[in-house]
DNA sequence: AGTGGTTGTCGAACCGGTTCGACACCCGTC
DNA sequence: GACGGGTGTCGAACCGGTTCGACAACCACT
């Protein structure tokens, strides 16, 4: 292994001159800085990272803690994971992924150890066990997601309870009097997920308000399961004209329901789903939505994060909480109610 | 931040022994050893990671590479990376997530710098730029993914060949004598996927072999593209029985393209596809298929690699080269050939 | 009592970087 | 010609662990 005391004698100066050639810390004459440049050029040398944390206390390493739940749909996920990969990246950072179910005692382990500079937390529950362990810590942390409590926490999240009025504002504004909405499962709304009731709530309050019948149920996560829940619920209210979805995995399944019962979207069926443009492709959903914006989300916390970890007097600053405003992409499922149109081929 | 140093006082004892008391690396009395484990739980000592990793040159973390490319289907890459995740944390090691686009140079910057002991490569190409990288360094790899020179690599992958020519046997067997086959893009295959071909030509000569008719296409991995592409190929060939998939997007997609037309599982058309059992369940799959195994591929992988890094004779051990025999799972989507069951209400 | 072998502890060196204080040198200035 | 202020380089200390050699204390034997 070549150190920089290899470099230094291969150049002819001091282990420190060395150092200073390539952090540009100290002025040092043009002559020398390129004939350490070289020397470690020509040795193929590279800092070792173990020794730069030690010194320095900085590990340009960030903790990603992502927590794949049972009753929660792991690609949507991925999404929110490689928001944060990808931005950590170019600012200069790499990532510790940690999916371990104890994300409690997985954050303890790797604050305390100084493996990483700061920690970003995914899927973050109402009343999470991470969150004392984070405040606790010695570095900053960020959150996608948002939690009942956020002192002293910086947090990102879109803003579900906006998000459920305009799925109700929007379907209202075209004539509908009868709507559906499928959560999560129950289980994760009991378990912390703050962000199933902060919809459902927010629609149906609105929709009390607006005087609509808003039926909301709590749907599986998993298939084949969450097919026969939409079927049921179809079956039960057959008035019903619009369909509200906080759940990918109902979005996922419904082309097939649809499909079976013969409904025709918009004719039929207005829908408006909540989930990232991305996942949208993956899964062919050619339905409305509001977009949950993962890449955006995990933009703001990293970059949130990296101004706390670089500057003491940053870390200072007062602590932020940001709810993205929804933002509603239109791909033409939603229409005025009984508006059926010639049925299509199904081949478009 | 407490070190061993402030352990070491408290317990008052010197920082070797202190040292020595953690690992049991020589004798320490039952009482001294006590007395430094209760002086740290009262400190709330923890090892800096950097520090040990400078002293130890271990630093107890692999490195994942994972390639989001184009044209790729995310959702089922994400199942290989928490393979290998959940079982290098089971082994006591961290994983550093790299999902940067150019693999090599971020492969040469995390093993230069030491900030990891080992690396898994996932979805390797049949002419990886990574593995010239790989083998030069100093750190031990392994591979989930087949490329066309291993050696001085371990190497785990599904045996796509076998799989090819199980998928015809199968159909085959059953009575099928003109078959359709969906591969991934062609882009993918020609930019290196090797799996895609060796897959594709396994089946094309079993079927020559066994006289049957296989139209093999490549199909998008996008929504809705590959759509219209199943229903052009159902169109173009009316006399095919069996439809096999090495195309998780095409897999995905079918459902809905299947409804449109009424056409019947397995009455009208056997299908096996070619995913994992969890990707099944995420996509609402009914099909019969071959499991892909990326838990397995990610254990094998991760317990390969920290036998190498383990023990110096472990890396000179000859390499492997695993391809795992393919396994039905059978879901009741095949069937002889026109043995049309009255059509189901969709329900069930 | 002297010898030899364990057992338990300590001090010092080392891993490979960074950073601070000291200082030599060179320039222009009074 | 002494003086002051940059500029460029070096040596030493430090970050927080681990590990090796030395050695004191103790035991059992002859």
């Amino acid at each position: 292994m070549v150190t920089i005391g290899d470099v230094a004698r291969e150049a002819g100066v001091s282990r420190s001159t060395a150092s200073y050639a390539f952090s540009g810390k100290r002025a040092i004459s043009a002559q020398v800085r390129q004939r350490v440049l070289d020397a470690a050029g020509r040795l193929g040398y590279t800092a070792n990272a173990g020794a730069r944390a030690l010194a320095t206390s900085q590990t340009m390493v960030i903790g990603l803690l992502a927590r794949f739940l049972e009753d929660e749909f792991a690609p949507a996920m991925l999404q929110y994971m490689l928001g944060v990969s990808d931005n950590a990246r170019e600012l200069g950072y790499d990532i510790l992924l940690v999916t371990e179910a104890d994300g409690a005692r997985a954050l303890r382990r790797i604050t305390d150890s100084r493996m990483v500079d700061g920690v970003v937390l995914l899927n973050v529950a109402h009343d999470d066990v991470r969150l004392p362990v984070l405040r606790a810590a010695p570095q900053p942390g960020a959150l996608v997601g948002l939690p009942g409590d956020c002192t002293g926490l910086d947090v990102f999240d879109l803003d579900f309870e906006s998000t459920g009025r305009l799925m109700v504002d929007h379907m209202h504004g075209l004539g509908h009097r009868e709507l559906l909405l499928v959560s999560q499962p129950e289980h994760v709304a009991t378990r912390g997920g703050a962000y199933v009731w902060r919809l459902r709530d927010a629609a149906l309050e609105r929709a009390r308000a607006l005087g609509i019948r808003l039926h909301a149920v709590f749907g599986e996560s998993s298939q084949p399961d969450i097919g026969a829940t939409l079927h049921a619920l179809l079956d039960a209210h057959p008035s019903a004209t619009g369909l509200l979805l906080n759940n990918e995995a109902a979005a996922a399944a419904l082309p097939s329901v649809l499909n079976a019962r013969g409904l025709d979207v918009p004719g039929d069926l207005s829908v408006v789903g909540r989930y990232s443009d991305e996942f949208a492709r993956s899964f062919s959903l050619p339905y409305s939505f509001v977009e949950s914006a993962p890449d955006r989300l995990g933009d703001l916390a990293v970059r949130q994060l990296v101004r706390r970890i670089g500057s003491t007097q940053a870390r200072e600053e007062p602590y932020v909480v940001r709810l993205l405003t929804p933002e509603f992409a239109d791909r033409g499922s939603t229409a005025a109610p009984g508006s059926r149109r010639p049925r299509g081929t199904g081949r478009s």
